[in-house]
DNA sequence: TAGATTGTTAATCGATTAACAATC
DNA sequence: TAGATTGTTAATCGATTAACAATC
């Protein structure tokens, strides 16, 4: 079913698309032109047809696209046409944020579990979820499937966790901790590196500075 | 002194350099090729020394690079040798755990002040920083320099408040609203939109499964 | 000096933009 | 039908990789 390997640039703009979409459908527009679109997020209307065209074509010659429609299918590109069980390796600030933020239920990424090393915490609750101690984590992958780790750990303990939870079979990594994850090939690893992050602000305001 | 326009996706991975550097030192390395550290970072050696020479020459012909020197030459590139004052408007959880994280601190990012919109949070305590009320931003803004606002607030505020803030002259901002801001040419912002990045989990995912 | 490895130019590859025929 | 706008091919642009002369 893969067509043939969409390039990741396409891939990372994919949600910026869906988002504004969905302002669109908020707004009550029915239809846009990828001329339309292209003015509001500041993108060619060329590369908003090339992109699209790498899944099938989803306008229509004199109309354009229809909101609604477009918006489900990219849902369904994106996979947020089914649920996925996240569990979150670490109840500090950044775990907690992300257990918190509603939104991503509403995507249909559902917070199953969450793990922390410090006993203090186990048996707290953060939201609808009760912290359990990170030792009980193999007994829980037992009996449950997790689709997705966030790991809001530092980073001396986040690549020893990615390797305990590949063998318990999860593949795919939601890394906020500040290293590089070292697991096989055969899954997939998101890294926010806020620091990075923080960085290319400090440099591209240095250099604004220097014109 | 800015030279001709460094492309951003050399931009991007300069932290990601810097951070395998600080690595290496803590490991004790003192000096490395360009061919060790791209078998390290997995990336090509062409692209290591090119993208290290859109800044001058940091090598040595048949010596490689001094860990050490091109470390403090790249903090200095990414402007890590000054302090930036940062702000966080949004005491939340993604607010505090920006304000929690030392490492930042380290590199010269310091916490000058926490805004919130909840007037139960103002007083309260955020590791050293006092919460204020957002109403006071304008008059903090009078008495004290602002390098770069966080914004961990939701997406209906975040862009007002950048509007207030590009007003008393703020030009940097590290945006966590499911938004893009409006801002003018004349700022940075750097975005950090976790949704999109779950998105990017969950095509990944489905892809791999279809092969 | 011989060996190693950079800095840099040239070649390749991929992504973006432009153009336009197809068609609603 | 005439006008609008897509889907798609071709042209351009930029980024990555390869190659090698310079040089430590």
């Amino acid at each position: 079913m893969s067509d043939n390997k969409i390039s990741t640039a396409v891939i990372k703009r994919l949600p910026r698309y869906y988002r504004y979409l969905g302002e669109l459908i908020e707004m009550g527009v029915e239809r846009i032109s990828s001329n339309e679109l292209s003015e509001r997020m500041k993108v060619t209307a060329s590369q908003i047809r090339q992109d699209l065209n790498n899944f099938g074509g989803f306008g229509q010659q004199g109309y354009g696209y229809n909101v609604k429609y477009l918006y489900d299918e990219i849902a369904r590109i994106l996979g947020l046409d089914r649920t996925h069980k996240v569990v979150i390796i670490g109840a500090g600030n950044l775990g907690r944020a992300i257990a918190g933020y509603g939104n991503f239920a509403k995507r249909g990424f559902l917070i199953t579990a969450i793990f922390d090393i410090n006993p203090e915490l186990t048996g707290t609750d953060i939201g609808e979820t009760k912290v359990s101690h990170l030792s009980e984590l193999e007994e829980y992958a037992r009996h449950n499937h997790i689709d997705i780790a966030a790991l809001t750990i530092p980073k001396t303990q986040a690549v020893m966790v990615a390797d305990r939870l590949y063998k318990l079979g999860v593949k795919a990594f939601w890394n906020f901790a500040h290293t590089d994850l070292n697991v096989p090939q055969d899954c997939v690893v998101e890294s926010v590196h806020l620091s990075e992050s923080l960085m290319r602000i400090s440099y591209n305001l240095k250099s604004m500075e220097e014109d």
